[in-house]
DNA sequence: ACCGCCGGGTGCC
DNA sequence: ACCGCCGGGTGCC
């Protein structure tokens, strides 16, 4: 416990924490945890500058002084170990105090205070950051030598020198090997003495090296000690292939590990830290987790589920009852012990996420859902008992008698809370004898068994799918959906649980109301961090409250563990607790800047690094040989289609119109300001491509927004952010670059991500600007996105109406028909953008007599899962057509019936559409997959084409270049204007 | 001797 | 600290 104690501290220590925590309130005692979250609103603004300087900084020179009262204080050091330098501003004998501290964070002494004198401007100051090393004389009683290396931006040198100068100090300059502490010692252990270490930036690699020494950094980790396979427990419904059964294999491995943490070693009773010299007695923990960094489509979330149900304790499988299924029937809904199991919610409508909405159906009928799945179909389910011993130790069974079962509150329900049930019996193994035992409320005790995932909203479906399909419906598993303004507050019962989801959002949200973070109470068996990457700003919330959490097996699941530099990275390692890289300034120290300055080594430690602690394969990786996804191949054609000379006159007729306007636009400056406008020009162009119909009544949203009631205001505003949503342009979020979630829309008819827009006037106060125009930005004027389910501008009910064809769906037929007669069991997948399209696409299927089913995000889960099974079948009679909506279901949606698709309309973003593909261009495609692509010659949809490929370019060489600002942004999106309407 | 010198007490910031 | 510094004791050779 102390020790903890001794490492917060330490985080508060090093300078980067100051920076970062303490901002303009250095009065603050660092070691406060409290305190820092107090501060977090100055923080926020206060770090993006400091961060860059740390990444262009140069070495101004070095300087020996002396640290002085070593026995006062219990931190001791090794020699050549680095130390910390820490300002204590508050120290009673002198303002001007600078702390020595060790690796640990244990103070070691103080800086001599002449020399303190001189410190203490500069590092107040932030002109430079200073980094000590003691080079010899460590175990001296009273003081010892300090070896400091100054680190600056260029412009800050010259006032440094004059600082220390006028102290008396004066810097050697950067010239030996000693002085560059990461340098000398790679370069000496390498061969013999250095003449000169590298000081300044790429000396030895080219940006361009390095962005493709990134590149290879995750490559080939695979092939070392991580070919070992183990067979998922017997809870795991779904046979493992090869690679997963490597994960998991890798996976238990490191939970169970006794290994040492990269770059320690023993020596002579003492535990060695190899990077910073730091040694001690007590045994550093080994980070029990990892990142497991596999490619999406190699199926992480069942592996994570098969770690989840395999390995408990010791290889151990987690003890869930087995039940036979007749005697299920029998019990379920009348053994009120496990109510916990059976938070019942009345409807389902009003979800925020579709997926969620729906499986809170299944809660109201635990029964049906269960046989969601065909009984058939979990027989055919091989059945394997886990390696060894593993899987059939009866006596861990629990009381229980229930199957997989959900909890899930949303917001914006009543639903029937049970109270946590107190009286549930568990048997635990412990010292090898069972017994059983009642749970005590201790949030888990020293017994933890629950497992925490933590995931974007977006993908909390797909996981609640996969539980759904990966966990056996024999064993009672206890699944609570933390999520939604109902979710139970009780620690306790949280830790009852065997898994608990939740989202980054409802984290992040609990973390910041003190003190009440019912997920910080309990003591985790295991913390997942799915889609991991989304934690890589140190700064964010969510961030601090994923590093908050307080268990030992720590996972970060993600296929892009780097997204711009190794910057990204530091969170990871700090959530994963790897000492003594939880300290930004050692991970800086000794890996960032290495790397980045392209030291010698610095790559070579963190590869090292990596490899011990990651796992991935990309869909090319191979297993002895073989590729481990053997997908079949994939075609993609593209279809032009000419329209009717009818249907070219209103095209053109609405182009000419939306050009006009657009170019007044352009020429009053006004073109962001009616971007939504803009948008809805170019929806109706692209309806028109596919239908005449699907733009009729599209009500051209008055381009003014002067002069309204405050009604009139919020009806257009809301309007014009439906259009922007649905118009499929796949809208980023200009705050945090990537997709809206929860959006909202500015007076001035932006849209961004609600937490991110909030942030954004809880930094800037009364000054907010939007980010893309910079009006004037209220908080109280934004207006949130009506919960409707499925948004959809283009009008339904025109049933009534009688039915034409139009030149695509003609095409679509004459395509649909020929594939009929020459491949008559071949199912297609039919997308478009515009479900309106699809329901005119109805008429004609029927009219030719096909089979089809349909899948939209308007429908309910119960349906959707029938028209997917429907579809998968392979029965005589079965659809063979499906009517599918581009985003339609998550990730985790799983098509592979069909071998051809029809993309009916492109879409704004190439990965939206590779994301369809790859719904039956996945693991289980039997046949090659062909892809035609229906595009309109001479229209919008050609010219987004092109676009498409730009995207597909610049997505491809993002790799380590940088995000673009907001700026950028903007101008690529006018620049994309111009070219969709031949401007 | 308002000095020098001696030797004991003492010691971070 | 086997140092430096402080301040009290002391005082020709």
């Amino acid at each position: 416990m102390s020790c903890r104690k001794l490492r917060d501290g330490a985080r508060g220590c090093s300078q980067y924490n100051i920076y970062r925590e303490e901002g303009n309130c250095s009065h603050f005692s660092s070691s406060d945890f409290s305190t820092s979250l107090e501060l977090e609103g100055f923080s926020v603004s206060d770090t993006s500058g400091t961060e860059e300087d740390t990444d262009s900084a140069v070495l101004y020179g070095t300087l020996r002084g002396s640290v002085v009262g070593l026995r006062y204080y219990t931190g001791i050091v090794n020699n050549n170990e680095m130390v910390a330098l820490q300002r204590e501003p508050n120290n009673p004998y002198d303002k001007n105090a600078v702390k020595v501290n060790n690796v640990n964070g244990d103070q070691v002494g103080h800086i001599k205070k002449e020399l303190a004198a001189a410190l203490a401007g500069i590092m107040d100051n932030k002109l430079a950051l200073i980094e000590g090393v003691v080079p010899y004389g460590a175990k001296n009683a009273f003081t010892m030598p300090v070896q400091m290396s100054f680190w600056g931006r260029e412009e800050n040198k010259e006032a440094v020198l004059d600082q220390l100068k006028r102290h008396g100090f004066k810097l050697a300059p950067p010239l030996k090997g000693s002085e560059c502490d990461f340098a000398s010692k790679w370069i000496s252990g390498r061969a013999g003495p250095s003449y000169s270490a590298p000081v300044h930036a790429a000396v030895q690699l080219t940006p361009e090296q390095l962005k493709s020494e990134f590149d290879k950094l995750f490559e080939d980790l695979k092939e070392d000690d991580k070919t070992c396979e183990l067979e998922g427990a017997e809870a795991v419904a779904t046979l493992l292939l090869p690679h997963q059964k490597q994960a998991l294999a890798w996976m238990v491995s490191r939970e169970n590990s006794n290994d040492l943490p990269p770059f320690w070693e023993e020596r002579s009773n003492f535990y060695y830290n190899t990077l910073t010299n730091f040694a001690e007695k007590k045994r550093p923990k080994n980070v029990l987790g990892g990142i497991l960094a596999d490619d999406m489509g190699l199926g992480k979330t069942l592996t994570t589920i098969a770690l989840i149900l395999t390995n408990f304790q010791d290889g151990k499988p987690l003890p869930v009852q087995k039940i036979p299924s007749d005697k299920f029937y029998e019990e379920s809904g009348t053994n009120s012990m496990n109510s916990v199991g059976r938070r019942l919610c009345k409807d389902s409508n009003n979800m925020m996420d579709p997926g969620v909405s729906n499986i809170k159906k299944l809660e109201t009928a635990p029964l049906k859902y269960s046989s969601c799945l065909p009984k058939s179909d979990a027989a055919k389910k091989p059945r394997y008992s886990g390696s060894s011993d593993l899987g059939k130790s009866e006596d861990l069974l629990l009381q229980q008698t229930k199957t997989t079962s959900f909890v899930i509150q949303d917001p914006g329900f009543a639903s029937v809370l049970l109270p946590p049930s107190t009286s549930l019996k568990r048997r635990t193994k412990r010292k090898g004898t069972t017994s059983i035992q009642s749970v005590e409320k201790k949030y888990s005790g020293d017994d933890p068994r629950t497992t925490l995932i933590v995931c974007p909203v977006s993908v909390l479906s797909n996981w609640i799918d996969q539980f759904e399909q990966h966990i056996h419906q024999d064993f009672h598993v206890n699944i609570y959906i933390y999520y939604g303004s109902d979710r139970s507050r009780d620690p306790s019962f949280l830790s009852e649980q065997d898994i608990v989801l939740t989202t980054y959002n409802i984290l992040a949200t609990d973390y910041g109301m003190k003190g009440d973070s019912p997920l910080h109470k309990v003591t985790w068996l295991r913390i997942v961090l799915d889609e991991g990457h989304t934690i890589r700003n140190p700064n964010a919330q969510q961030t601090k409250a994923a590093l908050n959490l307080d268990g030992h097996r720590r996972w970060v699941i993600t296929g892009t563990p780097i997204q711009n530099s190794v910057k990204d990275l530091w969170s990871l390692i700090s959530f994963l607790k790897l000492k003594p890289f939880t300290d930004r300034e050692w991970w800086h120290r000794t890996i960032q800047r290495p790397v980045t300055m392209g030291a010698p080594g610095g790559l070579g430690r963190l590869q090292s690094l990596i490899r011990s602690i990651t796992l991935r394969r990309t869909k090319t990786s191979k297993i002895k040989g073989k590729p481990v996804l053997d997908l079949p191949a994939r075609k993609v054609l593209i279809q032009y289609v000419t329209l009717t000379e009818e249907e070219r006159q209103i095209y053109q007729s609405v182009k000419k119109e939306g050009k006009a306007a657009i170019s007044r636009f352009f020429s009053e400056g006004t073109v962001l300001a009616h971007y939504a406008d803009i948008l809805g020009v170019l929806l109706r162009l692209r309806q028109l491509c596919c239908h005449p119909r699907l733009c009729i009544n599209t009500s051209s949203s008055s381009f003014t927004a002067d002069s309204k009631t405050p009604e009139e205001l919020h009806e257009i505003l809301v309007s014009k952010m439906k259009l922007v949503l649905s118009s499929g342009s796949d809208e980023e979020c200009a705050v945090c670059l990537e997709s809206l979630t929860l959006p909202v829309i500015t007076r001035c008819a932006h849209v961004f991500c609600r937490p991110c827009i909030f942030e954004v006037i809880r930094s800037e106060q009364r000054n907010a600007k939007c980010p893309l125009c910079r009006s004037e930005l209220r908080a109280e004027h934004l207006v949130e996105c009506p919960l409707e389910g499925e948004i959809d501008s283009s009008n339904e009910k025109k049933s009534d109406q009688e039915w034409i064809s139009s030149s695509k769906i003609n095409a679509l037929m004459h395509a649909l028909i020929e594939l009929r007669r020459d491949e008559p069991t071949a199912k297609c997948l039919v997308v478009s953008q515009f479900t309106t399209f699809l329901s005119l696409i109805e008429n004609p299927l029927k009219e030719s007599g096909f089979t089809f089913t349909r899948l939209d995000g308007s429908m309910a889960q119960k349906k959707r899962v029938e028209a997917i099974q429907c579809f998968q079948s392979s029965q005589a009679g079965s659809p063979t057509v499906m009517l599918l909506s581009l985003k339609a279901g998550g990730v985790g949606l799983n098509l592979t019936a069909a071998s051809r698709v029809f993309l009916m309309d492109p879409a704004w973003n190439p990965a939206a559409e590779d994301q369809c593909f790859d719904r039956c261009h996945r693991l289980g495609q039997q046949h090659n997959v062909v892809i035609t692509k229906f595009i309109v010659k001479d229209s919008v949809e050609e010219n987004m084409l092109k676009i498409q490929n730009k995207k597909r370019e610049l997505a491809a060489g993002a790799f380590a270049t940088n995000k673009p600002s907001a700026s950028e942004i903007k101008q690529t999106k006018i620049k994309e204007i111009k070219a969709l309407i031949d401007l």
